[in-house]
DNA sequence: TGTACATCAGTGAACGCGCGTTCACTGATGTAC
DNA sequence: TGTACATCAGTGAACGCGCGTTCACTGATGTAC
């Protein structure tokens, strides 16, 4: 419980990573009570720093849980991309990674993934976040792209409109049944074989099958 | 604005329907700010009343907010229900109703639906309101169990899964595009499409077309 | 290398405010006889 | 029909508390020369 103090030993007078330690303690607060449970206050008291000093950092409360869902997108585009890697080795298999990469994400950095989602961050106050939360959607995007390749071109279906099907349906079943942590309803399988499931069921129905995709048989 | 108060004229001593008059003050101010957005104190002051009045009715917000979800499920039960009318006149045409009834709920009823699914309320809390919320998914389950009986026997998939797929797709379009309020992203078409669409996909994907169900031709 | 100075990042005391909650109270309503 | 009484549902004043925010301040760090 020593973030932000370099090394062992008392901290100075210049706590010296402030703002990085305020973005910790929003996470920690937020995954500990929600994210309307904590306060400005709290956030400094858990830096172990007084109540005035997040003002050198942040302009209010919601300047600093904006910048926590902008490191959280962050971070999720680096996840979903690392996990799509462009559709190696063959789109189907990256696919899959990435629904689960999505779901996993959910469950790792729940806090993270309330911040974003659940936060009632305005997108629109700050461009820069918004452009952020963008790129996430950019990999899935692009996922969707590759994917309708696979069809035979007259037919096709929208390439967009794939991604938001995706993109739902991972979010409904992250937000229903992805957290581990409390009051969400049980569930007869793991999350992660749920959206596998649907995913393979609305692929098939999008016409494309395993074999289509990967080649084998 | 004179919610509770029967006809015109003042308000005697009493106010005669307070407990209601809470509960829209909840959804009132809800919808306003979001669930974590009032305080029970902005409850009494919405419905006329002096502070230390809701405790005659509530032990505190968070049993005013679970009352409000228990509400609620109800209205949504209801809702489902009727759009479901047990499969009349046939499967697939009431199970299109069903799902644009659900989105359509959370349309019309955002503060409903925050309360209900965002509002961090336990489930678990109070039994009757868990119960509750189960009957809301009885009449999805009951749907599935009709959907996959018009499936071959062999290979049927379980209806509790498909339940759960489509809840988790509506519930993830709905959170992510359903509300008319804010910040959400735009979408190149209304989410009611949006999910006709991936019903249509996912169902195709099942082994069911509109052909196997509606019986025209 | 040393010194003077500007800037930065934190302190801590203070304030006004609204919230949650309690309390003794009181006006209104219902009921027994 | 009238009266006495119990119960109910609200009042309003009071309290302690923690929050958000400002302020003059001060210790630490960086830089010019």
């Amino acid at each position: 419980m020593t973030w932000g103090r370099r090394g062992s030993g008392e901290r100075g007078y210049h706590h010296g990573n402030l703002k990085e330690a305020l973005v910790r303690a929003a996470l920690e607060l937020i995954a500990e009570k929600g994210p309307a449970g904590f306060t400005f206050a709290d956030a400094a008291r858990w830096a172990g720093v007084s109540p005035a000093a997040p003002y050198r950092h942040y302009r209010d409360r919601d300047a600093l849980i904006a910048d926590v869902a902008k490191r959280g997108f962050e971070a999720f585009t680096a996840a979903l991309a690392k996990a799509w890697d462009d559709g190696r080795p063959d789109v189907m298999a990256a696919f899959d990674r990435l629904g689960k990469s999505y779901l996993d994400f959910a469950k790792r950095e729940p806090a993270y993934y309330s911040a974003m989602f659940e936060a009632g961050v305005p997108l629109d106050a700050d461009p820069q976040l918004r452009e952020t939360s963008e790129r996430a959607f950019v990999v899935l995007r692009a996922a969707a792209e590759k994917l309708v390749a696979l069809l035979p071109a007259k037919g096709r279906p929208p390439a967009l409109m794939v991604a938001l099907h995706i993109w739902s349906m991972t979010h409904g079943i992250a937000s229903l049944f992805g957290r581990g942590d409390a009051a969400r309803r049980a569930l007869p399988m793991p999350p992660e074989e749920l959206l596998e499931a649907a995913v393979l069921i609305y692929l098939r129905g999008l016409g494309l099958n395993e074999g289509v995709a990967s080649g084998r048989s």
